[in-house]
DNA sequence: CGTTAGCTTGAAATCTGTCAATGATTGTGG
DNA sequence: CCACAATCATTGACAGATTTCAAGCTAACG
């Protein structure tokens, strides 16, 4: 247990962004973030596969890359949501609900973890973290929402190049993805997991990206090359990530 | 405007099932919904294709089907979640963004608006209220993510067989389902936005599903002949519509 | 009673999945 | 540092599910 380092918890790229997400809602202030890195935050590491449980905590994925998953009772898999760095992984705190999904971690990861009873008194205390923290959970809801979209309505190339896009974004304001270019080492089957096709599929689709000159890739280093054009075909339009305030809500700001 | 009348309230079957699913999920207990029942309620009807907004207001479904829906930019059109009588269609005061998806009545519904700022100050007395939505809210994102599980993962049959357990279990719950029948008049292309599915393939499912004897259909009257068959064909099983506590949550317990 | 929306049907086209085999890459132990 | 094993990526041929198109039918509604 530790609290923050001062790199740690600055908020500008190439510095650990653990609280980017945070700030970048708007709702949070440089008060309110430096109060939650001095909480005491506990550091976990966790191999590829790792089932990761949090019911009685709160986490932020540090590094590394999770997932929120779900099968069929014959054991078809789904995943539900990717869980990067910055992204809360449990919302348990504010739903009073136990997680109704499993969590996967899909690469080497890193999770920070802190106390309920602590972050519950620091929202008395600080009541716009609950705020921040309900949006967060409100844009993470759209995602899946534009996941519904995505399968229910896209191709499967029209998938991939919305996917990348949103990758690309959500990492990019986390400073993880520069010139649209980041590492992201999924294999093509976990793909095909998220995206509802099949590692073949995932495979041809990508070539057929590679060939429009839309993508390219070397190892797990992707580079969208046409931003735009990928944009275009995946019919991508970033308002579902960020969220705009409806009114100042006064929930627990008693 | 008006406080709701007795018949209202209650919450048992055949009665105005209203506050029905706020007491199922144990967290609400009668003086909280009665106390709920006596705010400022306004009735407003709605025709089929009416979009509702209430960004400023809370407002539950008191009879009929609305959909939250959302398109890609060509104008393909995806459903993304039934919202039936009893369940809440707007949770900007819990979650202070503006609503992300439009939500459309499909057919000719009544819904019920309160105020939120009377709203806000009954939830200082009775933080319960405010858990109750939470769960309300995370329920209803668990039934998103089970769309995405079936979009990915499941043939047409086996979605559509899904579907039904899922409406016959809501339905049921409000005692608007009795013996696995109810009324339900979506068009055929409505439930192929809803379900990834062209209106004619969902045209074809539905007669397999007869052709196998695990539903019939009278007009808008369904009866799921076999509800056993029809489970173990979708796959279906309900915890995801119930949630379990994880814990007693203080949040605005102050 | 006519009109319109919705339902049903058939045939053909398309997309995506499955199967099976072959390369490429990565990580590990010697 | 190399060799090996294991995982992952790629490819081709084929099968299957679902869409599209087009037409006819039915039922609800003014």
């Amino acid at each position: 247990m530790m609290g923050l380092s001062a790199s740690e918890i600055n908020t500008r790229p190439k510095d650990p962004p653990l609280f980017r997400r945070f700030t970048s809602t708007g709702l949070l202030d440089r008060t309110d973030t430096l109060a939650l890195a001095q909480l005491p935050w506990s550091k976990q590491s966790l191999a590829p596969h790792d089932r990761f449980e949090a019911n009685q905590s709160f986490s932020i994925v540090a590094a590394g890359i999770l997932c929120r998953e779900n099968r069929t009772p014959e054991g078809r898999r789904q995943l539900l949501g990717m869980i990067l760095p910055g992204d809360v992984c449990n919302y348990s705190l504010v739903t009073g609900l136990k997680p109704m999904t499993t969590q996967v971690a899909m690469v080497r990861s890193t999770v920070l973890t802190t106390d309920l009873d602590r972050l519950t008194a620091l929202i008395e205390l600080r009541p716009r973290i609950l705020s921040a923290l309900l949006a967060h959970l409100t844009i993470d809801n759209a995602m899946t929402e534009e996941l519904v979209l995505s399968l229910g309505c896209r191709s499967a190339l029209e998938r991939m190049a919305h996917f990348l896009c949103e990758i690309d974004y959500r990492l990019g304001r986390m400073g993880l993805s520069e010139n649209h270019q980041f590492t992201f080492s999924l294999t093509q089957a976990e793909l095909g997991h998220y995206l509802g096709l099949s590692a073949v599929h995932v495979n041809r689709t990508l070539q057929e990206l590679r060939r429009r000159k839309l993508i390219s890739t070397q190892g797990s280093r992707v580079a969208l090359t046409d931003i735009g054009g990928l944009k275009a075909v995946g019919g991508f339009s970033p308002a579902y990530l960020t969220g705009t305030p409806a009114f100042a809500h006064r929930l627990g700001a008693a």
